[in-house]
DNA sequence: CGAATTTCTTAAACTAGTTTAAGGGTTGCA
DNA sequence: TGCAACCCTTAAACTAGTTTAAGAAATTCG
């Protein structure tokens, strides 16, 4: 059973029937991922819906001068996909990289829709999943608006208390839309005390 | 049928029986909203899903110093609820507003779910929705980290080129997260073409 | 293990965006 | 129709965050 993990995580929304995890079982795919590979590129279409088994992913953004900005990141039992080039069949703007040797398994477009065809609850798992994934987002789109970059560290820290001991500072600030020089000052300013 | 607008709206996505119809008109209610009215208040749980039938809304969060900071707008054909507070039946952050005149289809909690129960592809259509307003939201977050205030109007007035002549600047501001006075400058820079 | 690369820190000069304040223009409604 | 509330602009002083540079510490990999 390759998708045991993925099973389990559908299971904590819904209930399935072994015909059900059959189905999954046999189509989906699992592999492993080295440290730094990139698992999509800018420029190619998403094939696949990620699930991560283990490890950690960022989704960046190459900007015009060729900086690299961090969107997003997912570790264990997150899903990691631009949603965007998946559904549409276009060119991604984003790349998906591995921060750890990760383990992941994957659903090729083809075989989502004939999932969503056959299972009909999975169409009411993604909406939920889609839904708590806005929210994490619109919290982020409020911090980035209303905080100075120490706060934005803060809730950072809040929202990712596993992630903040396993990511370099070069990786959380690129998150946080500062620099690593900056993000050195404000920890060093909260150790002290303020 | 004050549905009417809703229905059109739905089936963009997937036709629907008149049975369908029917059972959605039974479960919905139509109101008008005076320019500046809130239909939700901070603290206060968000009890309906909200569709926009003409007019204008802005949501925005309070902050610790008592500044209004603006998430997202949504005219005419677009969804307005916080779906954090809506499904968790937890206190909202957020405030909805009326920025015009506008009229709104509301449903509440339990008809949502009982429509969900009866109209499966209801979920097909609410998980699309979702996925479409993430898209734009995560597009947000990398126009916030990774732009100039100047390139994020622009990229404001790219995206909303209807929204760009109805919104005060001090709306538009708040949106960009930059002081007003520093929009005016923005504004007179590019006319005078840079 | 040792060399190479990546990562973290500090500090000084700089720039993008804020704050405050003041004046003029619009809008809405009694 | 007139006044209050809102909205936009300009400008000067200020502050949060960047840039550049250089050295120290930690990882990675042959």
């Amino acid at each position: 059973m390759i998708s045991k993990p993925l099973i389990a995580h559908f299971e904590s929304y819904l209930p399935f029937e072994e015909a059900e995890k059959a189905l999954i079982e046999s189509r989906v795919s699992r592999r492993k991922v080295r440290h730094r590979e990139l698992t999509l590129t800018s420029g190619e279409i998403c094939r696949y819906y990620t699930f991560v088994v283990s490890g950690c992913f960022r989704m960046y953004i190459t900007d015009a001068e060729g900086k690299e900005h961090n969107i997003l990141f997912a570790a264990e039992g997150d899903w990691i996909s631009d949603i965007d080039s998946f559904h549409a069949t276009t060119p991604s703007h984003s790349n998906i990289q591995a921060l750890e040797v990760s383990e992941i398994i994957q659903i090729a477009q083809e075989d989502l829709y004939h999932l969503y065809l056959n299972i009909l609850k999975l169409d009411r798992i993604f909406k939920v999943i889609t839904e708590e994934k806005y929210v994490e987002l619109q919290n982020r789109v409020f911090q980035n608006i209303s905080s100075t970059a120490q706060q934005r560290y803060l809730s950072f820290l809040k929202q990712y208390p596993n992630l903040a001991n396993r990511l370099p500072n070069t990786q959380i600030a690129s998150y946080l839309g500062i620099t690593p020089e900056f993000l050195s000052m404000i920890r060093k300013e909260i150790t002290l005390g303020h």
